[in-house]
DNA sequence: CTGTTTTCTTGCATAGTGTGCAACATTTGC
DNA sequence: GCAAATGTTGCACACTATGCAAGAAAACAG
């Protein structure tokens, strides 16, 4: 494979930090869980904590999957209607997603909570966003509207990860066609003129 | 008039607080501004400082204009196609928001760099889209479809600030305006099933 | 395999954050 | 004017986060 043994360890620590700080906050809500007790149970110093996160609320969000470099090519370049090539790549990343289902799962009710944690994450999200518009930009001209659409299509990733934590018999699939049917029938009550 | 002597000086000094703090944030970044420095800029002591906002992104963000009553209820019971009253809800809005120029000016690019602050602020944000769901729920039956075309209202206030941020010759209305054609034509292209 | 280089872990010192508490000051309402 | 309510402040204290330097572990070259 093409990763080293430091960089599978790294990996290995990083992702022990982030489940330990998940469910030490499950229990007791990340603000009142220290960063002394997330290190000692994940098994390092308080300052091997510093060398993998910021604080503990990075350590909360850790490094969540970001878009594809062929999901985004896919889009830039795709032929068909905008709304198809769109449904498409939201699939593939709630395919991605679901590579962490656990993880998720625990993220919800502290991202609920904690402010910082949030802000983290939305900033991740920002950037995201941004890449999804220059791809967006590419095919439909006006930068508004490819604004808008991007920020459609990341806050339709949201609403089906916050329905999926809602429901636990629901799999994140089925979680985005709910979110995508409601997202096609906002668009189509945005787009009419009127109904004379 | 409603507001007792104590009730105004509060929120006086609530202002002057978030004021110097937005002001040592754009000169040296948030992040290297100590509570101390704020409080002292304020004229206050640091632990008054503390009974004003729980930190100093909270400071930072104050008390953003939440949506009014009177507007929501014309949301909820407005006759007229829904883009249209959405259009009305989101200029009434943009009116409120000019109110506080200057201090939104500051707040750009401290949202921008400053994770704690962003999660505030999207805190914030997140509980006005709850109740704009709530009423366009009482139009639109689907609660997805709802909470979509929530979305897609803070998150074109959000564009229209970003982009009155970037162009200082836009008033907020013009801004809102380009950013309202883009969430039309996204929607249009979102709606449309194809093109044969 | 062995010595060298690079990277990782840790403890310690230290500046800054945020809260509870108690004393004192100011406003309010009677 | 006086009593109750509310606001301000200093102090003590637990927690957060960073720089620094010493030592441990892995990577690499010969």
């Amino acid at each position: 494979m093409t990763v080293s043994l430091r960089e599978r360890r790294r990996r290995q620590t990083a992702r022990e930090i982030q489940i330990a700080t998940l469910e030490l906050a499950l229990q007791q809500g990340l603000e009142n869980v220290t960063t002394e007790e997330i290190a000692a149970s994940a098994g390092v110093s308080t300052r091997t904590f510093f060398n993998y996160y910021a604080n503990k609320e990075a350590a909360a969000v850790g490094t969540p999957p970001p878009f594809q470099e062929e999901d985004k090519q896919a889009l830039r370049d795709g032929a068909g209607a905008p709304a198809d090539d769109i449904k498409r790549f939201l699939d593939q990343y709630m395919k991605a997603l679901a590579e962490d289902e656990p993880i998720l799962r625990m993220m919800g009710p502290v991202m609920r909570s904690n402010e910082k944690a949030r802000g983290i994450l939305e900033g991740f999200l920002v950037l995201e966003r941004d890449e999804l518009t220059e791809c967006l930009g590419n095919r439909v001209s006006d930068r508004q509207t490819a604004a808008a659409l991007a920020a459609g299509v990341t806050g339709a990733i949201g609403r089906a990860i916050q329905l999926w934590n809602r429901d636990p018999d629901l799999s994140l699939d089925a979680a985005l066609d709910t979110v995508w049917k409601g997202l096609i029938a906002a668009s189509q009550l945005l787009a009419t003129p009127q109904d004379p």
